[in-house]
DNA sequence: GTATAATTAAACTAATTAGTTAAATTTATT
DNA sequence: AATAAATTTAACTAATTAGTTTAATTATAC
């Protein structure tokens, strides 16, 4: 392949992405996606025989990306107290430098998320991650049998871990909407959070 | 109006509701929706003028109905602890039992959030509910004034809770394909949720 | 019983859009 | 220069679907 058309391959990935993000799975357009790559709908499916397998595409290689780099930046030797904060300071750092994942994401789900359990199956049972939400359970129940933390489910404690540093970039609209003093995309207010978070929880485990 | 004709509008109201939650806001068809009131797309236009109009009702009754109650049922004279557990208990039954109240949420979130904003907003400045957000967040001013709870920015705290109660309804499927072990709709895993977001808090905020 | 409202049927419009096709043109390769 | 690959143009198909229209029918009210 020449690097020509290669370049085109990545506008189209590009444009798409940023149409996929903006106007959803199906508001997108595919003449649309042509217009914004440069280029024409003949094009466009010379590339990508269907919306459906262009979209598939995206999907997987943003979370993949994304997911990926999430879990495979954990570090496996820092204390519990401290692995805590990175990863929370971590998860929200990545998520709100991608926060268009969070919408493919929230489309997957709608439609079932068929799509997602297939792909997060495969990503988590192949071995091209070295660190997985197993591992960070495991991690919790060692920590649990030291006495570095209170015994508690560690299923739950992740889930609510995740929740809190997820759902503020999952309802910003209606955070913003119940209390228009807070702006959910404000770096400041994005610090705080990580703070907070750490704080409660580590307050809430530690024995 | 007749009892007659307000009987169809209630079988659409159901119907609409039910394809709405199925097939999403752009999913749903006015033809299906019509043949599963049991009536023709003429008649249904005849009640609705257009599919936004019918779309917007549908929205605005649901959700009204769903978060006024939340917030209507909360009792002000609990002491904090059991004051968090009865909203904790209370926001994780009435959404797993209007699970697709989250479904309107999260397609209004998608499109931007402007419908629920101004729906919220007027909700909230008037004088239909006699609890409002702002009035939970004083709750917990009070508590932190009185050395029930350690001082912690009250905001945060609501965000943190809420997002724990509503997130497994969110990412269900998500969550079954990361722990296949969980099933995230079973009584016995709703029921450990609230009593381990509790716990987490109510270690996490105790002096 | 007559007017009014509710309801059906069926055909229609108008707009949108994914995907195709075929011929011409441009660019890269050798 | 010759060949192959990439790209454009523009018209086309086929399917979908919201919303309309009109005439006929049934139920309700007065």
């Amino acid at each position: 392949m020449s690097s020509y058309s290669s370049e085109t391959e990545q506008r189209i990935f590009d444009s798409a992405r940023e149409v996929f993000i903006r106007d959803g799975r199906d508001g997108a357009r595919m003449e649309e996606i042509a217009r914004h790559a440069g280029i024409n709908k003949a094009l466009l499916h010379y590339y990508f025989r269907s919306k459906e397998k262009l979209y598939q595409a995206i999907f997987q290689r943003e979370f993949q990306r994304v997911i990926g780099d999430l879990l495979d930046s954990l570090p496996l030797d820092l204390d519990t107290s401290h692995f805590l904060q990175f990863f929370i300071n971590n998860y929200i750092n990545r998520l709100s430098q991608n926060s268009h994942v969070i919408q493919f994401m929230l489309w997957e789900i709608r439609s079932g998320g068929e799509n997602m359990r297939e792909f997060l199956q495969e990503l988590f049972s192949s071995d091209r991650l070295n660190f997985t939400p197993q591992r960070v359970i495991e991690k919790f129940q060692q920590a649990m049998k030291k006495g570095e933390i209170r015994k508690t489910d560690p299923h739950q404690l992740l889930l609510s871990i995740i929740s809190m540093c997820i759902y503020t970039f999952i309802a910003g609209p209606i955070i913003q909407a119940i209390f228009p003093e807070i702006n959910t995309l404000d770096t400041k207010f994005i610090n705080k959070r990580k703070k907070e978070i750490f704080q409660l929880v580590w307050n809430g485990i530690k024995p």
